[in-house]
DNA sequence: CTGTTAGCGCATTCAA
DNA sequence: TTGAATGCGCTAACAG
């Protein structure tokens, strides 16, 4: 059993709350009787509890991170290190710890109801989904990332289409027609079935827009399709085996995460394609290997670390009574090696 | 103001306890009750206030990690990532949530203090570092992650020396006599000023072991040495541009963490240096993307997700008054084609 | 099935 | 400088 302060009170021969100031407010009671009170509390091995703390405190010094899906899928994506680094690097100046939770269907509810925090950062959690009402029940601060913006939603994004766009028109300028792209499928939080993120949706207007401008479109009838993936190099690997065998083969792969493009990659040399003599890859993220693999990745630099920090920034407002508004990063595209021309057919 | 399970008793016309059974035990309660007692904790937007409840429970329902360095440069390396989503697969089974606690110099003990965990995992943190006196103060459970085994600890880990050996066999077998050795050195938890984790201490003797065995030696007058590094690709990257301009040039560079022979790639493309042709690199962890390197990179390859894994489940048991003893998981030397023989001088 | 009564361990006003 | 009293919000015997 382990000694609470009421112990050592006594044994000191002092109140709770001459023990509560050694432990807190030394500055308040005399010399001796601090080196006393310490004395006993080593002796017994006593540290005030921090749950009990807290519920006096009312504040947990901890700020809790809810992952679009489970950790072990989410960390497959370097890019979401960046963004967890953005966030420690916040969380380590204003001394709080971070929590991370993870959306387990069923037990979600429940997950956010007994996370003791004081405030959450969501990843591509966007407005609509009824998670973020059990924020509001609890009268809980948080801010996504990766959102989308929203009334009444404090969110820390970047322009989607725009940089969509840019990705878009450089395929097209290098004479691709024939593109298939990698969407990425959100479906853990979603509660409607399968359901494509506001960051996808925006993604996908940004390309439509530019083939538009060229006289093109997705569709089954045209040489420009969207597949359904995830944001792994498994994923990536194996919607690129499908896609490569096609009849009318692409001469482009849009991945919409870098790590993605790692699985393209490994089947293009499986099948014997060069990239990007037979087929251009372009990613989105631009992860820190992305320079570093062969060939260098052509990819949308996103901001991950300070994605992650600015978040950060907002929550602590928001815990401090402030009212934040929403941010929006730069992006910028990337040309590296893997984007060629169009090889003639 | 939030309102607390008192209103809520009040409102509907009952007790604590019976508004306690609607949120944790419904069936303890005639459906009748059970409904009044929802609609006005919806009314209200009553939710049970997590920290309360623990202190009652005496279960946080939540683990923490202590890393090694402040989380942002940690989640630089790739490893690190393998680790958590081990970790977070079993906390996720478990329907533990995890907190990530930060060793910021100065307020460690703070942090481990007031970290409201009902145990903790540490990554890189031998025996005799004296953060873990706190734990014991605590009573908290704790396993650590390469570690180092030890009485009384439970330790996650491999036999460092055992695969040091079999990398530098592989080396020395390829002819490589001039060699530079990257050192991991992990400051920021040791006391008394730079300190080699038991890891490194291990693995630098499996070196010594098989240099021994063919008459060689670290030494400033041979050309075999050591560089204390850091586990990123910066470091990586400026190191081998120390070491490779070099009057007496190594032929092999052994990066004792993936991500820094990154940077070593890196550095000898900028010098025009070829891999394995010119000089040979070789890695430990053998991260994910170690595959997809230009070139491919040799490496040791550790089960980072297995680690974590094996370090929850151990986590687990000791909070269940369980008493589980030490682990050691197995490594395999991954031979790819940054490690070639070594060319004649 | 529901209410009563005690804690859980600490922080903090207010007096002394 | 110290102590007594009170509250934080909830759970858990134990009765009824």
């Amino acid at each position: 059993m382990r000694a609470t302060i009421n112990d050592i009170a006594r044994m000191a021969g002092v109140s709770k709350t001459t023990v509560s100031f050694a432990f807190n407010n030394p500055s308040k009671i005399s010399q001796e009787t601090f080196a006393r009170i310490m004395d006993i509390a080593q002796e017994l091995g006593y540290v005030p509890d921090p749950v009990a703390r807290t519920l006096a405190m009312k504040q947990t010094g901890c700020i809790g991170l809810l992952l679009p899906q489970a950790i072990q899928e989410v960390f497959l994506n370097p890019y979401i290190a960046e963004v967890l680094r953005g966030i420690g690097y916040v969380c380590d100046h204003e001394g709080l710890s971070l929590s991370v939770l993870s959306p387990l269907k069923g037990v979600l509810t429940q997950t956010i109801r007994n996370a003791a925090v004081d405030g959450i950062i969501t990843l591509g959690i966007g407005p609509g989904m009824s998670v973020l009402e059990l924020f509001h029940q609890r009268g809980l601060p948080f801010v996504t990332i990766d959102g989308g913006v929203a009334d009444g939603l404090v969110n820390v994004g970047i322009d989607e289409q725009a940089c969509s766009e840019s990705l878009m028109e450089a395929l097209v300028s290098h004479g691709h027609r024939d593109i298939a792209i990698f969407m990425l499928k959100n479906v853990t939080l979603s509660e409607n079935g399968d359901h494509f993120s506001l960051t996808n949706d925006n993604r996908l207007t940004g390309f439509n827009k530019v083939l538009q401008r060229h006289g093109l479109s997705i569709g089954s009838h045209t040489g420009i399709q969207v597949y359904h993936t995830e944001a792994t190099l498994r994923s990536g690997r194996e919607t690129a085996r499908e896609v490569l065998s096609l009849k009318r083969r692409p001469t482009a792969i849009v991945c919409l995460a870098d790590i993605q493009a790692v699985g393209v990659y490994e089947e293009c040399r499986i099948q014997g394609l060069s990239i990007p003599g037979d087929v251009s890859v372009v990613g989105f993220d631009d992860i820190p290997l992305a320079p570093f693999l062969n060939p260098p990745l052509a990819t949308v630099h996103q901001p991950g670390f300070r994605k992650g920090e600015a978040a950060t920034r907002l929550l602590v407002d928001m815990i401090n009574k402030k009212t934040p508004g929403s941010v929006t990063l730069d992006t910028e595209l990337v040309i590296r090696e893997s984007l060629g021309p169009a090889p003639r057919s």
